[in-house]
RNA sequence: GGGUGAUUAGAUCAGUUGGUUAGAUCGUUACGUUGACAUCGUAAAGGUCACUGGUUCGAGUCCAGUAUCACCCACCA
């Protein structure tokens, strides 16, 4: 028996015991195809928002439709804790940074903070009713996944794919690490634009318009664009640098805009990535002043030991003293920065790891052919970033939370000694290289890398992990390709491009068929999400608290695939409703199915016919939809059929279901049928949206399985061709309703004569069903006249004593 | 500046290959306690489908341009 109202909070921990108890969505090999689903291991940095939420959710209810469709479903969980977001966190909380309390220790407060905040996720998405097996999860920062990390860095280092080159790299000179192109974010910036004058050894002068005059010691050449004529004549004379007093050569090259500033850039190594170009192109010297603490090199004259805002304030100063300062403005401009702490990048030149991705472009491209994208328009995201590729990937890390490089280097000759797979996980800063010479010169000592891997260069294997990669119990026969990849739109050029990366350099294969793409929460229409504003419900805890999971899920599923979605009240309040909704009608039902044995039966009477085939013609739609992971656009479709079904059909037959003896056995059988078998697809349909009002209401009526979630979904049969006749009729009883509405009466109120003008073949339709139609409207009296068209509606006189 | 998408009722969103009066929910208003449901029901009001052109017998839907928003990229001298 249905309690007589639906306790949401209570049935939620109830069902979530029970699936966890009965572990209903353990992943069991057999001899079903196999659904897999590689989510995204969420990254642990301290900030559970409704995000999360959101496109969890989504891909959580793939898995439950999956799963009813009769795929055996295998959906592990991540989590996300190595590298840098994580070590923010962890110095956030312990207020000190990782440097000042050195390498081991601080890996240990790594280790412990970041299971803390695992746990509370875990603990969200139990509550939000995801179907994960447990027994699956991984972290990235385990012995396991170090150890396919590194098998992977060792595989893609046997074929050729990675190198260590001293090379120009992007600087945080907080985060105190190198960092890959990805990882590049552009803010806002006030600042000023400075006009400086320079002098030529021949004695010409000029302007230059710079934001940064601080890289006036690091200028190593002047470029003008080759076809400047107003400029043409400083090409090939050397130019004085004010107040530093060197002399740099003039070059030309036609990066050079010349309608921007003055029309003549000063070359510094390193100010920006063009400056990288020119420096490679034109074998330009190189002046490295920056130190990695963000402070200008001690070696350099006057500004040596400042910050770089001091050096700028101080160099200003001395130009302004020397006449050289023809202008200031102030400007407010776009400055690239580190994504992960907003500051401004710098550039270092150090021994970096690189993976190879420009020399493949076309292979990458290619594989993203291969993959079947939803929606289809964000594969041209993806093409564009692959295209738009300047760096190979850059995984080397200064940190101290990641994975290690399995690589040593000998002391006497710097050969690179790879650890052997089977020696794997290995961290050299403790284990030793199990050769005991070096290869080449045969030294006897070796030093460890102390770099530590990229995040990306872990997540990036999600699909290894997932198989248990070149373990002895693995999923590798049944994980390559995974089915489907999910995510947000934001990391298509980080976590799905390198994913595939990984996956070409391994197997030369797409590492999943299907890639699904999430928009983003907004707090309103065009407002972002904030921390800082607070302009969301920040806690997602409190939120499924306050209108329940159920509900939640059902605001996570509305709007369409990739599309963004504003956090709303109304949305979550539509859901509670839904969820009563369907509640008491399943009370209606079970009211009537007391002593109901379900049997082969196909003589239906004329409204069950009706609904019956409109059941069947939503179901087309509803798998369609999902089929092309279109959530939203099903569950709109299964809504709308929901309430029709309540509003009208219910109101129809309730009469044939209380009074039998009135309507007869075999027609009020029809009408049972009719309800257990719809409510029973409806509750299917609704499950991977509201897993626990479903389970409950499964549980209660029919209680046919272990659980809703584990049954299959059978397509309907039924199509009687009536739906025209009986949407027309539906019209008949809409207007005849409006009436006594708008006598302000009752619906029950009785009719005692409708007079209908209908075409001979309604009126055919409308004899099958005369006693429900009578009984629906309270009819007295019903007075038909035969036309052409289809139906009009006469006279409606109402009985209003 | 470039790529991609969005722009529909006061609010949140649907509208599947172009085809009669553009739909739903919330909110508003009126009415109705009807044996699942007042966390209800019935109905009403409410839209120049962002703007400007074009294609077509016919455009919310296709094309071009403009504006605004979002994600990504480039520039950032």
């Amino acid at each position: 028996m249905l309690d007589k109202k639906y306790n949401a909070r209570e049935k939620e921990e109830k069902w979530l015991k029970y699936w966890l108890d009965e572990e209903v969505y353990k992943f069991e090999r057999n001899d079903k195809e196999v659904y897999s689903i590689d989510t995204p291991p969420p990254t642990v940095s301290g900030n559970i928002h409704i995000g999360h939420i959101f496109s969890y959710s989504q891909t959580e209810m793939i898995a439950r439709y999956k799963r009813l469709r009769g795929y055996n479903v295998f959906y592990p969980f991540g989590f996300d804790d190595n590298g840098l977001p994580s070590e923010r966190l962890v110095e956030k909380k312990i207020k000190k940074r990782a440097h000042q309390i050195g390498r081991e220790e601080f890996n240990k407060l790594c280790y412990e903070i970041t299971s803390e905040y695992e746990e509370e996720f875990k603990d969200l998405f139990n509550k939000l009713g995801v179907s994960t097996d447990w027994n699956l999860a991984y972290k990235t920062i385990s012995p396991e996944s170090i150890k396919i990390s590194q098998e992977s860095f060792l595989d893609l280092a046997n074929k050729n794919h990675v190198y260590k080159a001293e090379s120009p790299a992007l600087w945080c000179t907080e985060c105190l690490t190198t960092f890959a192109q990805a990882e590049l974010e552009t803010n806002n910036f006030d600042s000023s634009f400075n006009h400086i004058k320079f002098s030529t050894k021949e004695g010409d002068n000029f302007v230059i318009a710079t934001t940064r005059p601080e890289l006036l010691p690091a200028i190593v050449s002047v470029f003008i664009n080759p076809e400047d004529e107003k400029n043409a004549h400083l090409i090939g004379k050397t130019a004085v640098i004010p107040v530093v007093d060197v002399e740099v050569p003039i070059l030309a090259d036609d990066k050079v805009e010349k309608d921007k500033g003055s029309g003549i850039v000063m070359c510094c190594t390193f100010g920006d990535q063009t400056d990288i170009e020119w420096w490679n192109k034109y074998k330009l010297p190189l002046k490295h002043i920056i130190s990695p603490y963000g402070k200008i090199k001690d070696e350099v004259p006057v500004y040596g030991g400042l910050k770089i805002s001091d050096a700028r304030v101080k160099i200003l100063e001395d130009l302004d003293k020397g006449g050289f300062l023809v202008k200031t403005e102030p400007i407010n401009h776009e400055v690239q920065t580190h994504e992960r702490c907003g500051k401004p990048v710098e550039y270092t030149i150090m021994d970096q790891w690189f993976i190879d991705v420009i020399n493949h472009k076309e292979d990458f491209l290619k594989i993203g052919s291969e993959i079947n994208w939803h929606p289809t328009y964000m594969k041209s995201r993806y093409d564009d970033w692959v295209n738009s590729l300047a760096w190979d990937w850059c995984i080397s890390r200064q940190r101290y939370f990641g994975v290690p490089f399995p690589v040593w280097y000998c002391d006497k000759c710097d050969e690179v000694i790879y650890a052997k797979s089977e020696e794997l996980p290995v961290n050299p800063l403790v284990d030793k290289p199990s050769i005991k010479e070096c290869p080449k010169c045969g030294h006897d000592s070796f030093r460890a890398e102390e770099d530590v891997m990229d995040t990306w260069a872990t997540s990036s294997v999600t699909p290894l992990i997932n198989m248990r990669y070149k373990e002895k119990e693995n999923y590798e026969d049944i994980l390559k390709p995974m089915s489907l990849r999910t995510n947000a739109s934001d990391i298509i050029r980080t976590w799905d491009f390198y994913t595939i990366v990984k996956s070409f350099y391994h197997f030369n294969e797409r590492p999943w068929r299907d890639v699904m793409i999430s928009g983003f929460v907004m707090a309103g229409k065009g407002e972002k999400i904030s921390k800082s504003k607070n302009n969301a419900a920040s806690d997602p805890f409190k939120i499924i608290e306050q209108y329940s999971a159920d509900a939640v899920r059902y605001w996570a599923a509305s709007g369409r695939l990739g599309t963004d979605i504003s956090y709303s009240e109304e949305t979550l309040l539509r859901g509670k409703k839904l969820i009563n909704k369907l509640y008491n009608a399943s009370k209606l039902v079970e009211l009537h199915l007391e002593n109901y044995k379900d049997k082969q039966f196909d003589d239906f009477e004329f409204f069950d016919k009706w609904i019956l085939s409109k059941y069947t013609e939503m179901e087309k739609a509803y798998l369609k939809y999902l089929d092309n992971y279109e959530i939203g656009l099903a569950l709109n479709t299964l809504e709308k059929f929901f309430w029709n079904f309540c509003d009208n059909y219910l109101e129809i037959v309730k009469h044939r279901l209380y009074r039998p003896e009135e309507f007869g056995e075999k027609e009020t059988f029809s009408a049972k049928k009719t309800v257990y078998y719809l409510l029973y697809k409806l509750l299917q349909n609704f499950s991977i949206y509201l897993p626990f009002v479903t389970e409950e209401i499964f549980k209660g009526i029919y209680n046919t399985n272990k659980s809703i979630h584990t049954s299959l979904i059978e397509k309907s049969p039924y199509n009687f061709n009536v739906i025209k006749e009986g949407d027309m009729l539906l019209e008949i009883i809409s207007i005849v309703r409006g009436s006594k509405t708008n006598h302000n009466v009752s619906l029950k109120t009785e009719v005692s004569k409708l007079s209908l003008d209908l075409s001979d073949d309604l009126n055919q339709f409308l004899k099958e069903g005369l006693n429900d139609f009578k009984a629906t409207l309270f009819i007295k009296e019903l007075d038909i006249n035969i036309i052409n068209k289809d139906f009009e509606v006469k006279d409606i006189i109402l009985d209003l004593e």
